[in-house]
DNA sequence: CTAAAGAGTTAGTCCAATCTAAAATTCAGG
DNA sequence: CCTGAATTTTAGATTGGACTAACTCTTTAG
């Protein structure tokens, strides 16, 4: 069971993208952090503290960033939904950079219930094939 | 046609709640819209000096707030999502207090595109009536 | 070995958005 | 008219999360 203490949205940003960078990258370091989020190195150096001291991470002798439990724990969860929202808005035929902006914030403000609920809904409605058909055809129109 | 401006989050909450108390009272004060909003009266004060400065509402000489077409318009923007996402978030099996603190977020964060795909493929899913009702069911276990 | 590059850190700034404490203003009742 | 309550405003503090400038530490090429 997921515990999902409220962290501020900064903090998942960080999370997620070392989980993130750790699976493309045999290390992950601060500056790699930096330059994905497009954050400054002082900037990374701090947060990145503060995130060790709450247990979300380690950095080991050679200044890699490695995720506790804790830590990977939360990221995956976000990453969860950013994984699902981004598919799915694309799906239903918002544009792909539209909908991964919209995911990398939808990402961190909903509830577990909401993210549950939502999943379900539109599994099952993803099953009425023409459904999705018609809803990219009602959307066309904006671009 | 709406600009849609990113706004933050908060000058969008001080509209949206000045929209919505000016449809329960016959006007509207700073005080109200503190004791609405749970902030203390200074950060109102401040907060309306500053939409007054950007032109989303007028302090008349009865220090009632009076929105701008502007500022109504990005009220109304706002409200709109906030009523459709906590209908549509309780119809699919979120509970409602739960369902109206996550529209109150997704409210300020999500795209157009992303509002309209979404508006457009619930209301497609929802026609197809057995699906909300497996919905509600798939998310009882939940609780 | 040493200089330069790369990475990380320290110190201090800025900004938005809140807060509290304490005026100042407005206004209604006696 | 004057006082007390309600409202608004001023002044200043705080917090989180970003920034730049400039330092230190580490590694590596010549």
């Amino acid at each position: 069971m997921e515990k999902r203490v409220q962290l501020s949205e900064s903090v998942e940003d960080y999370l997620e993208s070392i989980l993130i960078l750790s699976s493309q990258l045999d290390h992950v370091r601060s500056v790699d952090v930096a330059s994905y989020l497009g954050f400054s190195k002082p900037s990374v150096s701090h947060a990145v503290k503060l995130l060790q001291e709450d247990g979300y991470l380690e950095i080991n002798p050679n200044k890699y960033l490695l995720l506790t439990p804790k830590g990977r724990q939360a990221a995956e969860a976000v990453y969860k939904r950013h994984v699902f929202f981004s598919e799915m808005l694309e799906k239903i035929g918002v544009p792909r950079d539209i909908a991964q902006a919209d995911a990398c914030r939808i990402e961190h403000i909903i509830s577990e219930e909401t993210f549950e609920a939502i999943r379900n809904f539109y599994q099952l409605a993803e099953e009425e094939t023409d459904i999705l058909d018609k809803s990219k055809n009602g959307t066309e129109s904006d671009s």
